[in-house]
DNA sequence: ACCTGAACACCGTTCAAGT
DNA sequence: ACCTGAACACCGTTCAAGT
């Protein structure tokens, strides 16, 4: 159903990447550029690794000379993901004003919008598999990323005046969390709302602007 | 490995529920409790329609005369969890004082109390299986009671000129998502705390002031 | 070193047969 | 009406064989 068959014939049908020549590096992202591919078109749940590995042009066992196991293949596509979202907050942050109410309102919107508008790489990203992902090395290096991000917007605004010192781990935590919490409402479909960009931009707004309010000194 | 084996013996291994005489109402309860039964010794993704048949002591195609399928009956499963949540709730508001502040913050502390101590029903509960919940009708209206709880806690802030009035929805929703979000990153492994409930309710209790003091009036 | 087909032990679901 | 074994089309993973 996804590709395979015919093996020489010069008509590689879907297969991802370039044509001849893989050396293992190569496999290893063909395998990982198939799955984003993929998960456009199929939903987490029917996406396996034999299909990824049908993409790409591999015998599915060619996977595990580059992953040690499904979990790994899918944690390298999940990883995709969250470059594409650090790069669209790195776009967002051009477009807004530099103080820290901009940008503490431009990592909020940009993470919601993100998941929004990539709901199948949101469901690899956050744990949507049962992945602990403090087992990951990457993924967990990439919360902490995240973290960050945020943890030096907040000490920003603390330092500038904007909230009340002290207790930056827990206004971290907080901020993260509400943006986070609401997206993954959406995303497992517990709450509605009108799909209207503007809309949801001003409801990211309000809720922002509780958070701020209940912080600041 | 599970149970099964052993016809008509009189020693039922690990059979659930009673012995003999299982009518079909029976044998539905019984697959539930069996699954619920399994949810604690079974990761989510290690658990099966299979799996959850064998320990009710029943064929597995015994569960299609019950279950239109596998997501039925995890919902199922699902919805005894959110059965528990909702009695954890009453009993810490026997615990909690009357009025506003008391149960806004009894909520929150059950909601991710609640989620801490049973991982495994709470990621089967929140969309861990990709289920997009809205497609089950019982799972949303569940949703719709836990919104509509808060929901009511809020107006009561409101009109007891706790919280400023207006935006009803969004507030419920900041509130929601805040501790929701919290317990969603904790639970992906995201974030790492001293498993020590005194300190997980202080942070819970900083964090719903938070909210607390960016919606008062 | 890397890829493969075959095999294994599992899945969820359907079907035809039993009571 | 309800349950069953057999069969089907899938899985992820391992193994022995190929280059």
């Amino acid at each position: 159903m996804v590709a395979k068959k015919q093996k020489g014939k010069g008509k590689k049908v879907t297969r991802v990447g370039r044509p001849n020549k893989l050396n293992s590096v190569n496999v290893r992202e063909t395998l990982i550029q198939a799955g984003v591919e993929l998960l456009e078109t199929t939903s987490l749940e029917e996406i396996s690794l034999r299909k990824v590995a049908a993409k790409a042009g591999v015998s599915h066992v060619a996977s595990y000379h580059h992953f040690e196991n499904k979990h790994a293949l899918f944690s390298a596509i999940a990883e995709i993901g969250f470059q594409k979202y650090f790069e669209s907050y790195q776009i967002e942050l051009q477009k807004t004003e530099q103080d820290f109410k901009g940008r503490y309102r431009a990592l909020g919107w940009t993470y919601f919008q993100f998941i929004m508008n990539n709901r199948q790489f949101a469901r690899i990203m956050f744990g949507g598999m049962g992945v602990e992902s403090n087992l990951n090395p990457t993924l967990s290096s990439v919360s902490r990323r995240t973290y960050r991000q945020l943890h030096e917007i907040i000490r920003m605004g603390q330092n500038l005046g904007y909230l009340e010192k002290g207790q930056t781990r827990e206004k971290t935590l907080a901020s993260w969390a509400m943006i986070h919490g609401i997206a993954m409402l959406f995303l497992e479909g517990r709450l509605q709302m009108k799909n209207d960009t503007k809309e949801m931009e001003k409801f990211i707004q309000t809720v922002t602007e509780y958070a701020y309010n209940g912080m600041k000194s």
